[in-house]
DNA sequence: ACATAGGGGACTGTTTCAGTCCTATATGGG
DNA sequence: CCCATATAGGACTGAAACAGTCCCCTATGT
């Protein structure tokens, strides 16, 4: 689960990159000043502006700009305008009709809503103005994660 | 990212399992209970208890028993013995040793971290006593929180 | 000793991912 | 009006990860 694609990581480069420098910037400047591949960052921006995260103008003088301020958007539109809706099993995904045939297994299974509850609300508290301007208070917090991923890492073997 | 491995979808079915009734369980035996392939339940079984998330009792009469007690043991444990540690991105994985050339790049990608926090965190508050007996004061809090999640937005994150 | 049960890894077909490229469409300026 | 610019959308490909199975080894209770 959460180790995130590429293309996701671009996407928040590339929206962070947008929250920091207001208006218009097209496609390939953004491409070049965050380092990533022109066709690639053009096909992340083209999702971007699907989802509403983004708006495009078309044309001469072009460009992208956020469609909201960067306050108003969390990282968590960002993810699910590329990876698509954040829903775990085909179980807890309400958009299917399959039901599932074993009942006690969807018992089971359907407290993986609890599980997108969570992880959704943690991403939807996280701005784009929080990861373009990260204040004092977050750099701490930073800080102190990474001491934590030691310890997490030293618990168990990685393969 | 967000859409989980159904490996991950069988450890945490397992596991819940193993929660929800005490005592040792031949590999077998929960595999037709949870109706999840037998060889492909027992390789995430495998990696459970390398994990440490479950015990194994190898020979005659062996099985598998949760290695703490359901409310000592967060999905996050689970889930991260099956797809590994947490890490979002190359940038932010800290085991590996490419630094970053573009430091306004870095910039912005040193804050994942902050996003792989916050998920953690969700995790780990949910533990397997939570999936295995879901309580109604428990029920109430995810509908709480989606509304929740809309209002924190405005204020700080988190502690 | 023997049947039982987990440990570990090799192997394979399928799917997804990352990245590129091409054509169509919209728009501002000379 | 025409053209350079810039996004929209999708087709295509090689590489990598996933899901699942299978085999051989080791441990252990009867």
């Amino acid at each position: 689960m959460l180790r995130i694609s590429k293309m996701t990581d671009y996407a928040v480069v590339l929206a962070t990159h947008l929250a920091a420098t207001e208006g218009p910037h097209a496609a390939r400047d953004l491409a070049v000043q965050t380092q990533i591949p022109e066709p690639t960052a053009s096909k992340v921006l083209k999702k971007l502006a699907r989802a509403g995260v983004v708006v495009s103008q078309r044309g001469a003088k072009g460009g992208y700009t956020l469609a909201r301020l960067p306050e108003q958007i969390g990282v968590n539109e960002v993810i699910e305008a590329i990876e698509g809706p954040i829903a775990v099993t085909e179980c807890s995904d309400e958009t299917t009709d399959s039901l599932c045939e074993y009942e006690t297994n969807c018992g089971v299974r359907a407290n993986w809503q609890r599980i997108n509850v969570a992880v959704q609300r943690a991403l939807s508290e996280i701005t784009l103005a929080d990861m373009a301007f990260p204040g004092t208070a977050e750099l701490v917090l930073i800080a102190r994660s990474s001491q934590e991923a030691e310890r997490l890492r030293a618990a168990e073997p990685m393969e």
